[in-house]
RNA sequence: GCCGACUUAGCUCAGUGGUAGAGCACUCGCUUCACACGCGAUAGGUCACAAGUUCAAGUCUUGUAGUCGGCACCA
């Protein structure tokens, strides 16, 4: 006998397995022992240094895990490679943060390397929070294999793409009106940019004095400050309001300055006052604008949004908002204002400070993506890559994006970061080159000035479905990007759909010549109690690692996997309460058999072969009864289900399957029916005793390997105390490995032993002893009270009655079954009918009639509704001669079922009234 | 403005044209020798609304309402 706790401690289960899997080498690929084995490969999307894992990052590295665990035990050469990402902005600014808080200086006053250095610093000191989080969250991933984005070859990588695609014309240098975030000082992409709904806005009308005339001209604006920029105002050419002034000069007040008055397609007449003030630095249809007529583009800003000399003297230091406020009060006070309205407005947000982003005129690089753009484009069209799941609406939304995808901004003003390996002589000609030397030699100088700015943390990433393989493009060929690129699956958040996945489409596309990954799977987004997404802001957050701490690291991973693909979900403390207890539930069946083991062990072959429980060989020690053949049929079935469902990235309905079969199936129903037969205070003969026991311990070892995925350590635990369990059950690929459940094979489930008769055979002792149970409950018969059953039933019926009497006795707590063809009971006894019998409990004395009568009639207006509904449809002759001859014959038999039931219940009423 | 998703039990959510499901909560009963994080038995539904297609609609189509998301515009 074997005695374990009797609750299940996760800390206790978490404490030392990870540490032994990883020591023993069971994560990486190696471990295969098998030359031919097929690879199974995924990246990690890489967190961020500066990140602590949250719930999205649980959820996503569940699922992976659970996608990597399974094909290990298949037998797959597996590889979860992680890493993680230098996340620009987020560690400047916390350098940034640090260097004030402990030296009180600035970057400028330490310089770009002691800055570049301490970033190193922090990045060594704190940015490994994450991967120790990983770690207890029991992720598979093989540490051997840690990557980080600047890495050297990582960074090589990037130096070499960024040249190629120069090179070729894909990536250049221009003036363009960007995103720039003041706080950060630097640009942005717009994938970075977030639009924030105002309702507060305001449209703010100036008037424009005519030069040699009256006449003003109204312009509206929502950014009044940047008048103090404008060089000209549009009309459209057809609007004849204007007609006659098109050509004319206006003179621009507060700064002096004249500007003419132009007609240009691009204004709405119908819009505002179809009047346009046209600010070529600071908008990018005004830049426009401004380049089909030749207008000046003045800069009235400085980095930090303050306006600059060129804004005047009045103006110049003073912050934008300031400077708007003082813009309006001197129009009005000019009796230029002519009104200002309220207006609902979208301003554009930095994605991470959310500082109201300015556009500006600025010199940046870029990515031309039309070559990029077509082969995603192209890997969509005609091989359908990548597929989504869930498909709807993701792959919809990737395809429209791409379609109108505009270049991409890639150079930021930072310093931590990709350094742009582009070099500019005295002159600010630029040489573009992998070294300094060859861009000497480019230059014929050595008296070159590096770019200061740092390439966009998403350049970098994306190239992490090959850099992260070794590839550096002077290093083009390595045994991990031939063996496990393209990878098989991303598992991402839609968030960074088009940041990331699409360019890893790209750009693996381009420098390897392969598809990066076949499936993307989109998880949802788990949101607060509030129903919004979880935020420290909103301080509506659940941190994980709580979550393990209260509920246990698998209760955790069950539960996110339990959420649909995709699907957005409330968080709900009740949900992962579900499997903490399921959790529970395991370890306490577990222990069970544990408890009923001795002189068992688990045996694959007390099932017959493997999985499979053959008809013709009884196995050594008695035949297996209903109940076995009928748990070994749900096990199968349940291992075929649970695999079609995770081939289909259908989590959710691999928990549920799983849950459903270890709980009802197995606990509720199998050790119930066979506890008598196991354990010691059952009076079964030795021999079968044993079989017995080595029969469930075999299913239970079984049921943990399909839960293994799920809930690595609690089945680690508990697989490592069945006896019989050793590196023999391992998935050939690892004989000779350290015995694990995570490399123990995973049961496929064979269709051989799907066994549909003992199925319903059990299913008819279930509805049995379920009837008599309800007759108990609705009767208020004391538990202690032993009942007699009769059953009327067929020949066949009663047979699997009689193999079973002891366990219907047992579980509905009876001691007398009388099996019959017909009822022969006294007036004063309850009634009940299954699809296959009748049932009676005698209960004089107990029963009271109306409740009995109330009961039947219950049950009799059930049958009736369903009986109405089916013969409704029945004598509908379209339904008949149209619907599938199957789908009719279904519901002929039913309905005769349900005759037969509803006849004998009339005549048990009867039998009472 | 364009595109899309969602609306199912009190709550959180599954649901694949063919008998509406789960967990939790609720009600009743239970110290039944693995588990009260448990066991047994109930109850609870106009599948947002309307029309259509179909023998048959929670499921497909269209429209309406509400909620949310993406993109674009924003003088």
């Amino acid at each position: 006998m074997i005695e374990i706790a009797k609750a299940y401690d996760p800390k206790e289960a978490e404490s030392s397995h990870y540490e032994r899997w990883e020591r023993s080498g069971f994560f990486a690929p190696e471990i295969n022992g098998d030359p031919n084995a097929t690879k199974y490969s995924i990246v990690i999307p890489p967190p961020n240094v500066t990140g602590s894992l949250h719930m999205g990052h649980a959820l996503q590295h569940t699922l992976m895990d659970v996608l990597i665990r399974r094909k290990r035990m298949q037998g797959f050469r597996t590889l979860w490679l992680p890493g993680t990402d230098h996340a620009g902005i987020s560690v400047q600014r916390k350098v940034v943060e640090q260097l004030r808080k402990d030296d009180n200086k600035s970057p400028l006053e330490v310089g770009r390397e002691e800055f570049v250095r301490r970033a190193w610093r922090w990045k060594e000191d704190y940015g490994n929070t994450i991967v120790e989080q990983m770690r207890r969250e029991g992720a598979s991933v093989d540490w051997s294999r840690h990557r980080f984005t600047m890495d050297a070859s990582l960074s090589r990588a990037v130096r070499e793409v960024f040249c190629t695609l120069y090179e070729e014309g894909w990536i250049y240098r221009g003036l363009r009106i960007v995103n720039w975030c003041p706080k950060d000082k630097t640009v942005l992409s717009d994938l970075e940019v977030k639009e924030e709904s105002r309702k507060d806005g305001k449209l703010v009308y100036l008037q424009y004095p005519v030069k040699g005339s009256d006449r003003r001209v109204t312009v509206a604006t929502t950014r009044p400050e940047t008048m103090l920029g404008d060089t000209a105002v549009a009309v459209n050419p057809k609007d004849e309001r204007y007609a006659d002034l098109v050509g004319q000069i206006i003179k621009l007040p507060l700064t002096g300055r004249e500007i003419p008055i132009i007609a240009d397609e691009y204004v709405d007449a119908e819009f505002g006052t179809g009047a346009v003030k046209v600010t070529p630095a600071h908008d990018p249809n005004d830049y426009q604008i401004g380049q089909r007529h030749d207008l000046e583009q003045l800069l009235i800003m400085n980095d930090d949004a303050t306006m600059s000399a060129a804004a005047g003297a009045d103006f110049e230091g003073l912050d934008r908002f300031k400077a708007r406020e003082k813009v309006i009060e001197q129009f009005e006070a000019l009796g230029l204002l002519e009104k200002i309205d309220d207006y609902e407005i979208s301003l554009p947000t930095c994605e991470r400070c959310k500082t109201i982003v300015e556009p500006i005129l600025s010199e940046q690089w870029f990515v031309k993506m039309d070559e990029m753009r077509d082969l995603a484009l192209g890997l969509m069209r005609t091989e359908g890559v990548p597929h989504f799941s869930p498909q709807v609406p993701h792959e919809k939304v990737y395809t429209t994006w791409l379609e109108n995808l505009k270049d991409w901004t890639i150079s930021r003003q930072l310093w931590w970061g990709h350094q742009i390996p582009a070099w500019y002589d005295a002159d600010g000609e630029v040489y573009v080159a992998r070294t300094l030397e060859a861009a000497c030699g480019q230059a014929g100088t050595i008296d070159l000035t590096q770019d200061g700015d740092v390439l966009d943390t998403w350049f970098s990433a994306a190239l992490w479905a090959f850099s992260t393989f070794g590839w550096n493009g002077e290093v083009t060929e390595t045994d991990d990007l031939d063996t496990f690129c393209p990878t098989d699956v991303l598992v991402t958040g839609r968030d960074i759909i088009f940041l990331w996945v699409s360019r890893m489409m790209m750009t693996t596309k381009k420098f390897v010549g392969k598809t990066a990954f076949e499936d993307v799977i989109v998880t949802g987004t788990v949101l607060g109690k509030d129903g919004k997404p979880m935020s420290k802001s909103r301080g509506n957050g659940v941190d994980p690692i709580d979550l393990f701490d209260k509920f246990g690291v698998d209760a955790t991973r069950v539960y996110l996997a339990s959420i649909a693909t995709g699907a957005d979900i409330r968080w709900n403390d009740a949900l992962i309460e579900t499997y903490r207890n399921f959790a529970n539930k395991i370890w306490n069946a577990t222990r069970f058999c544990l408890m009923n083991s001795e002189g068992a062990r688990v045996d694959h072959s007390s099932l017959g072969s493997e999985f499979l429980l053959q008809q013709g060989t009884p196995p050594e020690g008695g035949t297996p009864s209903i109940a076995d053949k009928w748990i070994v049929s749900r096990l199968n079935r349940t291992a075929i289900d649970v695999n079609k469902a995770l081939d289909k990235y259908f989590f959710h309905e691999a928990v549920s399957l799983l849950y459903h079969f270890f709980w009802d199936d197995f606990c509720d129903w199998y050790i119930e029916l066979v506890k008598d037969e196991i354990s010691d205070h059952g009076d079964a003969d030795p021999g079968s005793k044993t079989a017995a026991r080595t029969r469930i311990l075999t299913i239970l070892e079984i049921a943990l390997r399909m839960l293994h995925p799920f809930m690595p350590y609690l089945t680690e635990e508990l697989w490592q105390k069945l006896p019989g369990t050793s590196n023999e059950l391992h998935h050939a690929a690892y004989g000779s490995a350290d015995a694990s459940i995570m490399l123990a094979s995973f049961p496929p489930g064979d269709a051989r032993a799907i066994d549909e008769r003992a199925e319903s055979e059990m299913q008819s002792v279930i509805d049995v002893i379920s009837k008599v149970r309800n007759i108990r409950a609705e009767m208020q018969i004391k538990p202690s009270d032993r009942l007699s059953i009769h059953v009327a039933a067929s020949a066949d019926a009663n047979r699997v009655f009689a193999e079973n009497e002891a366990q219907i006795l047992k579980l509905a707590r009876a001691d007398k079954l009388v099996l019959g063809d017909k009822l022969d009971v006294p007036k004063a006894s309850a009634k009940a009918v299954t699809n296959v019998a009748e049932i009676a409990v005698p209960l004089e004395g107990l029963i009271d009639f109306e409740k009995e009568i109330a009961r039947l009639e219950g049950q009799l207006v059930k049958l009736e509704t369903e009986q109405q509904r089916l013969n409704g449809q029945l004598s509908n002759a379209n339904f008949v001669d149209r619907a599938p001859a199957e789908k009719v014959q279904d519901i002929r038999d039913r309905v005769a079922e349900i005759g037969t039931q509803v006849s004998a219940l009339r005549l048990n009423l009867e039998a009472l009234k």
